[in-house]
DNA sequence: AAGCTAAAGTTCGATGCTAAAGAGTACACA
DNA sequence: TGTGTACTCTTTAGCATCGAACTTTAGCTT
């Protein structure tokens, strides 16, 4: 027993065997991008590691610069972006404070209500995080041409798009919102 | 502030602005399998939680229905395909034995080693997932032709393909394995 | 204005994970 | 045959996360 797993093609014709009424094009899709993601964390995480940063960090570094200057967040915001519990963000806050990677102050507008804001070194993290992961992308690339690179953007795009824009129902349909 | 994350071509935007040099077709497609994994997840998540199944669980019935007939696996295999430690397979397992999705029994070629295996009702647990997941999955490539979802997984199977054929070196770059 | 309700974030107890140490087994080599 | 070495799984201690209860504040209702 290898310790890889079996290929794609064949973790697909296996399913078949198992149940008869999959569509293998579905699958396959659904599949590669499991697997894609779990390597590409895996890559990530080693580049991480080099940088002194946890996943976790991470994570939260990528919202608040994605949110735009000037860079803050409330963590319940955070919290539910990432999937997370208000409880496990405190404690992440917690953690990175003690790296000067974020602040936190209470909002003036709302005494209940925190602001975590990015410092520079929080910000100079990510860029370096970024230009380190984008050596890394680029290889994972490097088999397509520009316009395949296109096609795959734009199609991946619309799946997140169908499911971005939806909330699955009850029996876990996803149905438009409006 | 929303709860939600901007949209995809939104952070692009943003994260150009803080990395002049950054590939916007290659963050494109690294961004949307992330999102796209995530949000995967959070509905599989859901259908399990309706048949009394966590995710950990979920992840070693499919390893092992994807090792086909016997279905049988080594503990410490599982855990490298998954990216766990053997002492979490070690709970995971205890976990499912309880649960009559998988027996444990020990190698007669190796005493040492441990031979996990699918039981009957492991299997059907698998396969109520899977259908239940693949209402979800349909309607998530709703919006793709037939032609466009050969082209996605195709393009999808070659990046994944240089990612499990490969081993980042010390740099992290990826090089092949022969 | 006073009290009610809703909401945000922190604290607390329980669970699952990791890293490291430990116990048992197989195999190579003298 | 005996010993060393490598390997597999389990055990243990420490840490991150979750679910739930709690504190504080804001805004609505009467």
């Amino acid at each position: 027993m290898p310790d890889r797993h079996p290929t794609l093609d064949e973790q697909i014709a296996i399913y078949q065997r198992e149940y008869r009424d999959l569509d293998p094009q579905v699958e396959k899709v659904v599949n590669a991008v499991s697997r894609l993601d779990r390597r590409m964390n895996v890559a990530y995480g080693r580049q991480l590691a080099t940088l002194g940063l946890s996943n976790p960090e991470w994570e939260v570094l990528k919202e608040l610069v994605m949110a735009g200057s000037p860079y803050q967040l409330w963590p319940g915001t955070i919290a539910k972006r990432l999937g997370l519990t208000p409880a496990a963000m405190t404690h992440r806050i917690d953690r990175m404070l003690g790296q000067s990677l974020v602040t936190r102050e209470r909002d003036p507008d709302n005494r209940v209500r925190v602001i975590i804001g990015l410092t520079d070194t929080g910000r100079e993290k990510w860029l370096e995080v970024m230009r380190k992961a984008s050596v890394f992308e680029e290889d994972l690339l490097q088999d397509l041409t520009t316009d395949e690179r296109a096609h795959l953007g734009d199609m991946l795009t619309r799946l997140l798009r169908r499911v971005e824009d939806a909330q699955p129902d009850a029996g876990g349909r996803l149905t438009d919102l409006d």
